[in-house]
DNA sequence: AGAAGATTTGTTACCATATAACATTCATGT
DNA sequence: ACATGAATGTTATATGGTAACAAATCTTCT
């Protein structure tokens, strides 16, 4: 397991929101890709914090910018930011994150709080390795893998314990 | 990885629905739960093919079967028997399986068929260690973990290249 | 058997999540 | 300018899930 997401550790945020609309306009310009304004919108939505954001919820904060808000509109863009890897969907509350590792081709793994919604991402390639060697063994042609954690963050245990 | 589930293999069927509804009365019996018609019904249903159900499918084969069927009857089931370990929720698709190793206190990983819906549950404790203690690093509490690999199972992949 | 309490089920209404389908606008290359 | 494909607007609707409270049923005790 290598670095962790600052999602449970104090942290100036100011320098995940900078680097996560850097780390998109770099992916977008070297793929051809169209960061518009509605997916950059969404995009630093989801950057505000490291918690998963329902499309809904995406949506409200959209038209408190005075976006034109639809459900089309969020979950396109919401489709487009996790198609290319800059924000991840968590399924076991439906909702979605930024990706704290954007344009690494990587095996994600999530801690998240069932309280708070915080998410930690984390790398789980190390983790892949039998469960891939099982799939090849009944024939299965893996195309995605998801690995969620839920749980209690260190601060909501806190509080839970008060 | 130890022993897969049968969901991709071809195998006597009949044994599955008699094991499972037979473990589930063990269960029942071992922890003073009640294996009411409803549940029991349900089990039934999912336990039919080593397929995820949707709740309203669910739903609807209730009525088939003469059954009064209103989702919160659906729902209280479903929740019934993923709360004791007899059903499984499959997050990425919304639906269900039935467990294929009821009673054992196990880490599931599924792999799940994303044309067909067909689900093979494995046993993932051997990936579990890194990501426990990764959680540990951070003070997170683990409370539940999923598993899911999506892909094509080896009958749609051979009907995707035909 | 009868009563008390807990669990399960019935019923209605509703909220939350997600997509289909088609029209329109916009960006880009020529 | 204009053709093309990509992106967005718009309306309606499909799908998944729950709240709240009433009624029935089971369990246990006396």
């Amino acid at each position: 397991m290598t670095e962790q997401s600052l999602a449970f550790v104090d942290h100036e945020h100011g320098g995940c929101i900078a680097r996560g609309i850097a780390d998109a306009e770099a992916l977008c310009e070297a793929r051809s890709l169209r960061l518009t304004q509605a997916r950059r919108r969404v995009l630093e939505i989801l950057l505000q914090e490291h918690r998963a954001i329902g499309a809904y919820e995406v949506l409200n904060r959209l038209s408190e910018l005075g976006e034109n808000a639809h459900p089309p509109a969020a979950y396109r863009a919401l489709d487009f930011l996790v198609e290319h890897g800059l924000a991840h969907k968590i399924e076991c509350i439906n909702a979605f994150v930024a990706c704290s590792r954007p344009g690494e081709g990587h095996a994600p793994a999530f801690l998240i709080c069932r309280d708070c919604r915080g998410v930690a991402e984390t790398d789980a390639s190390l983790n892949s390795t039998p469960l891939d060697s099982a799939a090849e063994d009944v024939g299965f042609a893996v195309e995605r893998t998801s690995i969620e954690v839920e749980g209690l963050c260190p601060s909501c245990r806190t509080d839970a314990a008060g």
